[in-house]
DNA sequence: ATGTCTTTGTGAACGCGTGCACAAAGATGG
DNA sequence: CCATCTTTGTGCACGCGTTCACAAAGACAT
C-alpha cells in the first residue's frame, strides 16, 4: 500500500468498510474491462481471480453495497460497473486542480486514467513564473497567486499536490483555506489539515523501502541456505551485510 | 493507502509485522530531518507526531527492532536513523530499472528521493527506437531490446513498471525471467508473477477514488443537514446526486 | 545515596478484516 | 412442477494491528 489514510481513524462510512472502499476502485477497473468486451455476466470466482482478490472477500465487499447479484448466474456487468461507479461518486464531475507542475504534476496532468473516471483537470498551478502560460497537457499553466480564484471559480474540492517537500504545507494551508476538502498528497511530507479535510499520500521512495526490505530479506534467507552458521556470523560482524536473524549487539554511539 | 500488497498475505518477515515495516520509511524521513537540524535525540511522543502517527504505535513498532531507547530521555536520533536503515537495507547499494519512460518514468528518474536513500537507476528502458540514446534525467534511454542484458550485467533485483497498462505484464515476465525478484508496479493492471517475487502496485486513480468517495459523503451528509427528509427523497429519485443514505430501489437492468 | 520525575517497553483488551464453509436462492432442464 | 446444479450472501472463528495503561528503567537533582 503506497498510501495511507493520515486523517480518520479507519471509521467505516454509511456502513462501507475502508479497506472495501479501497478495493471498490479495483473491481470497477475489471468490470470496465469486460464491459467493453461485451462480457454480459461474471461470477465472483472470476471477477476476484481478475481483480486480484479472494472471491469470499469479493463477495463480503458487494454485500455493503446492496444485493446485486443472481445466485447461480453472478453479477450483471454493466449494472454493477453502474453502481460501483455511483457509490464511489464517479457517476459526477469533479473538477481537480494540480499544484506543483514538475515532471510529476505533468505525468498525472497527462494521465489517461482521470477523465475516464469522471476527474476533470481544471487548472494546473505552478509558483513558477516562467511556467505560467506554458500548455502541458493542453491546458495552460496558471501562475498560483491566483490560486484561491481559480478554485473558487471552478468550484474545486479536490487539490493534487505535487511540489517540492518545503511548499507542501503552504500550498495545502491555501488549497484548504479556499475550499479544498479533499488532497492528494505526492510530497514527502506529513500535512496538517483541520478536521474535515481529507489527506490521501502516495509516496514514491516509502514503496521502493518497503520492496528493499523484503529484497533484503530473501537474500538473506538464500544466503543462509547456502553457506551455514558461519556465514551469519561473519555477516552479524560486518554490521552492514545483516545476518538474516538480525540483532546485532546493538552498541549505542552517544 | 495508493498501495496494497500484491502477494504474500501478510506474512510477518522475520517477526516484524508488515505495518511496522511500511511505518519505517515514515520514521526514516521525520528522523532525518531531525538529523539535518542537529537534534541530538528525540522522544516517541515528538517523533511520533512528525511523523503523524500514535505514540504508542510508534514505541511498538521500535520495539520490534530492539531497545533503541533511553527511558527519561528517548531515542539516539543518529543511532536510530542507522538502525532503521539497515532494517530496511538501505545501507546497501540498490540498482534499479525503470521500464517506460513517458511522463511518469522520467517523473522518477528524476525524482530525488531515490538516490538518497540508496537506490541508483541503472537504466531506463524503452519499447520506442526513438526514445533510445535521449537523455533523461543524465541518464541515456536504452531500448528494450536489451533488457535482459542490462538487468544481469547491473545486478539489478528491483524493478519499476511505467508502461501502458497494455504491455504490462509481458514488461515483467521479462524482468522476472531476467532474474527481477522485486517489482514496482504503476500501470493499472493486476501483474501475476511466480512465488517470491513481490509485486507492490501504485495507482494514481485509485487513491482518486477513494477520496471521491468521501468527498461525495461529505457533500451527502451536509446536504442532509441542510435539507430535510425531503431533499434526499429528491435525490433519491434523481438517482444521481444519490441521498447519503443510499441504496436506492436497484431496477435490475438485464 | 536516595528520591523524584520523565519516558520507554510491553501485557492485555479490543476491534477490524479475512477467509472458511454452508445454507438459501434461483436458474435450468426434463 | 419438480429435481438438480450453480453461485450468491453471510454467520462464524481466527488472527493481525491498534490502543490503553502501567510497571520498569534510568536520568537528574539534591
Amino acid at each position: 500500500m503506497a498510501t495511507g489514510r493520515t486523517h480518520r481513524p479507519a471509521t467505516r462510512s454509511r456502513g462501507i468498510p475502508e479497506a472495501t472502499v479501497a478495493r471498490l476502485p479495483l473491481y470497477l477497473r475489471a468490470l470496465t474491462a469486460l464491459s467493453e468486451r461485451s462480457v454480459p455476466t461474471v461470477s465472483s470466482e472470476e471477477l476476484a481471480a481478475a481483480a486480484g482478490v479472494n472471491s469470499a472477500k469479493l463477495r463480503k465487499d458487494f454485500s455493503y453495497l446492496g444485493s446485486y447479484g443472481t445466485r447461480g448466474v453472478g453479477y450483471d456487468v454493466e449494472y454493477l460497473v453502474y453502481q460501483i461507479s455511483r457509490e464511489l461518486g464517479l457517476t459526477q464531475d469533479w473538477p481537480v486542480v494540480i499544484v506543483g507542475i514538475g515532471n510529476l504534476g505533468a505525468a498525472l496532468a497527462n494521465y489517461g486514467g482521470f477523465a475516464s473516471r469522471g476527474f476533470r483537470v481544471a487548472a494546473l498551478i505552478d509558483a513558477d513564473p516562467e511556467m505560467a502560460g506554458k500548455q502541458v497537457a493542453g491546458i495552460a499553466v496558471q501562475h498560483s497567486d491566483g490560486l484561491e480564484k481559480i478554485i473558487d471559480e471552478n468550484g474545486v474540492s479536490i487539490g493534487v499536490i505535487t511540489t517540492p517537500p518545503g511548499v507542501a504545507q503552504q500550498v495545502c494551508d491555501r488549497l484548504v483555506a479556499a475550499g479544498v476538502t479533499s488532497i492528494l498528497n505526492f510530497a514527502p511530507t506529513v500535512l496538517s489539515v483541520p478536521d474535515g479535510v481529507d489527506v490521501r499520500k502516495v509516496d514514491l521512495s516509502i514503496e521502493l523501502q518497503i520492496l528493499a526490505f523484503h529484497e533484503q530479506r530473501k537474500a538473506g534467507e538464500e544466503a543462509e541456505a547456502q553457506a551455514g552458521a558461519a556465514a551469519v556470523a561473519q555477516a552479524a560482524q560486518e554490521d552492514n551485510g545483516k545476518g538474516p536473524d538480525g540483532d546485532v549487539p546493538a552498541v549505542m554511539p552517544a
